[in-house]
DNA sequence: GCCTCATTGACAGTATGCTGTCGTATTGAC
DNA sequence: GTCAATACGACAGCATACTGTCAATGAGGC
C-alpha cells in the first residue's frame, strides 16, 4: 500500500469513526437528557472538580468550546461553578446531585454497547484496538508539535 | 481491561484522532485556499462528477452538509454544477480547472505527511492501523444497524 | 515588592456537522 | 398509464468545534 493511499484511508476511518461514535453518544445520552458533549464535560468532572481550561486540556479540545457546555450545564442545574482556592477567576465545574443521577442513567446502556463491542471484536483485538488508536494519537501529537517549530 | 474502559478509550481515541486529523488536513489545504472539507469533496469529485447526495452517500455524512460545501465550491469557482443525463434535479458537480489545480497545490504536502507518518509508524503498524480503523468502522456500523431496528 | 508573561474566562465571529420540513423529480408496483 | 414510495435539492434552525481578541488573575524572575 502507497503511503498516501494509507494516510488517505487512516484519515477516512478516523473521520467515519468519529461520526459513528458521535451518533452512539448522542443515542445513549438522549434518554438522561444530555447531549454528547455534555455527558463528556460532566464525566471528565464527576471524580474531581476542574476548572474550565483544565476540563479542555483533559479532552485536548479549547477552553472555549468547553467553557459554552459548562455554561450550559450550569443554566440546566447539571453542574455548578464552584470557588476555586487556588485561583480567584478560575471557578471549579462541579456536577450537582441532578447531574451525577443523569449520569448515571446513561451506565447502563454504555455497559451494553461496550459489550457488544467486546462480542463482536473478541478481547484480543480490542486490546489491539485501543492500542492502536492511542498510538497513531501520540504520533500524530508529536508531528504536530514538530511542524509546529 | 474492562469492556466499559476500552470503549471509552476507544471512543476517547477517535475524538481525539479526529481533532488531529481535522487540524492536519487544514494545515495542509490553507496555502491552496481550501478548508479540508473542500479539499474533501473536490477531491470525491476528482474522478467522476457525482450529484450532491452521491458524494454524501460516499463520505457518509449527511446531503445537507454536503450541499452547503458545494455551493461554496462553487461560489469561489473551484466546482461548477454540470447538466445530470440521468436526472434532471440532481446536477452533477465537477471540480473546475481551479479546483483541480488547488487540490494540485496540496498533493506535496500530503505525501509529506504520509512519508513522516509511515516512518514514525513502520508499514507493517501502518498496515495495522488502516485494518483496524476499518474493521472498528465496520463493526460500529453493524451495530447501528442492529439497534435502529 | 515589582514587573513581565502565561493562564484563564468573556465575547464575537465562522465552519462543519446534524435534524426537520417542504416541494419536485424519478422509480417501481400494479 | 397511474399512483404511491423513494430520492433529491432547498431552506431553516441548532450544537459543537475552531480562531481571534481583550481584560483580569496568578506565577516566576529580578
Amino acid at each position: 500500500m502507497k503511503d498516501t493511499e494509507a494516510l488517505s484511508r487512516t484519515a477516512l476511518g478516523v473521520f467515519q469513526l468519529n461520526g459513528q461514535f458521535l451518533a452512539a453518544s448522542e443515542r445513549l445520552a438522549r434518554p438522561a437528557g444530555l447531549t454528547a458533549a455534555w455527558w463528556q464535560v460532566l464525566g471528565a468532572v464527576l471524580h474531581e472538580p476542574l476548572p474550565v481550561a483544565g476540563i479542555a486540556r483533559r479532552m485536548g479540545i479549547t477552553r472555549q468550546s468547553v467553557q459554552r457546555v459548562a455554561d450550559r450545564l450550569v443554566a440546566e442545574g447539571l453542574a455548578e461553578y464552584a470557588p476555586n482556592p487556588a485561583h480567584r477567576r478560575a471557578k471549579l465545574v462541579a456536577p450537582t446531585a441532578k447531574g451525577r443521577a443523569a449520569v448515571d442513567r446513561i451506565t447502563p446502556g454504555h455497559a451494553d454497547l461496550a459489550a457488544q463491542l467486546a462480542e463482536r471484536l473478541g478481547e484480543a483485538e480490542l486490546t489491539e484496538t485501543v492500542r492502536v488508536l492511542e498510538r497513531l494519537s501520540e504520533i500524530m501529537h508529536s508531528l504536530e508539535t514538530v511542524s509546529e517549530r
